[in-house]
DNA sequence: CGAGTGATTGTTAGG
DNA sequence: CCTAACAATCACTCG
């Protein structure tokens, strides 16, 4: 399925004529190519991987908190830049270049969105549960109590202070 | 029209 | 313990 996996002859031809930016370098090296050796961990195999309606989604690392506001500034300043890839490396890059304190705030954030990703586990499981169960409409179930971290902030300051 | 890809690193979870 | 998939992003591309 994977679109552009011909990528090869199609740049070949589409190389002189199409150019839109300078590097929409599409055909390289991937995550895809980590799955030529999988053992199939995750199991596409078939019948096995069911969708999940709420699958919560595993919560951005320390490092896409930064590249989230990295991304903005990177824009900014090379608008003409129109590449992921070109924010990623650059990102990457830039990433290394910070020190623990800098990214102590990101961690923090990072730590904090995994504790939201343990709730919606512990829905989504109770969820699964419960259509196991009833098979129906369950809203009530589904109810992640995220708002009993009122002193999150507070979390986030004390870690700062901590680490710094 | 849509799903997929590229690139970065971190995190997560299963084997 | 280790391995690999997957998280966001956005223009682009093939089917």
């Amino acid at each position: 399925m994977k679109a552009a996996k011909g990528k090869g002859a199609a740049r070949k031809d589409t190389k002189e004529a199409l150019k839109p930016v300078e590097d929409r370098k599409v055909g390289k090296r991937k995550v895809a190519l980590k799955a030529d050796k999988s053992s199939n961990r995750q199991a596409k195999k078939g019948k096995l991987a069911k969708k999940d309606p709420n699958k919560p989604k595993r919560p951005p690392s320390a490092f896409f908190v930064f590249l989230e506001e990295f991304r903005k500034t990177f824009k900014r300043d090379h608008p003409n830049v129109k590449a992921v890839s070109a924010v990623g490396k650059a990102g990457g890059e830039k990433w290394k270049s910070l020190s623990n304190a800098e990214k102590a705030p990101y961690e923090a954030k990072a730590a904090k969105r995994k504790s939201e990703y343990e709730k919606l586990m512990t829905a989504y499981n109770k969820k699964q549960e419960s259509i196991a169960d009833d098979g129906d409409e369950v809203s009530d179930r589904l109810r992640p109590e995220v708002n009993g971290q009122d002193d999150q902030e507070s979390g986030e300051v004390y870690l700062l202070c901590i680490l710094e």
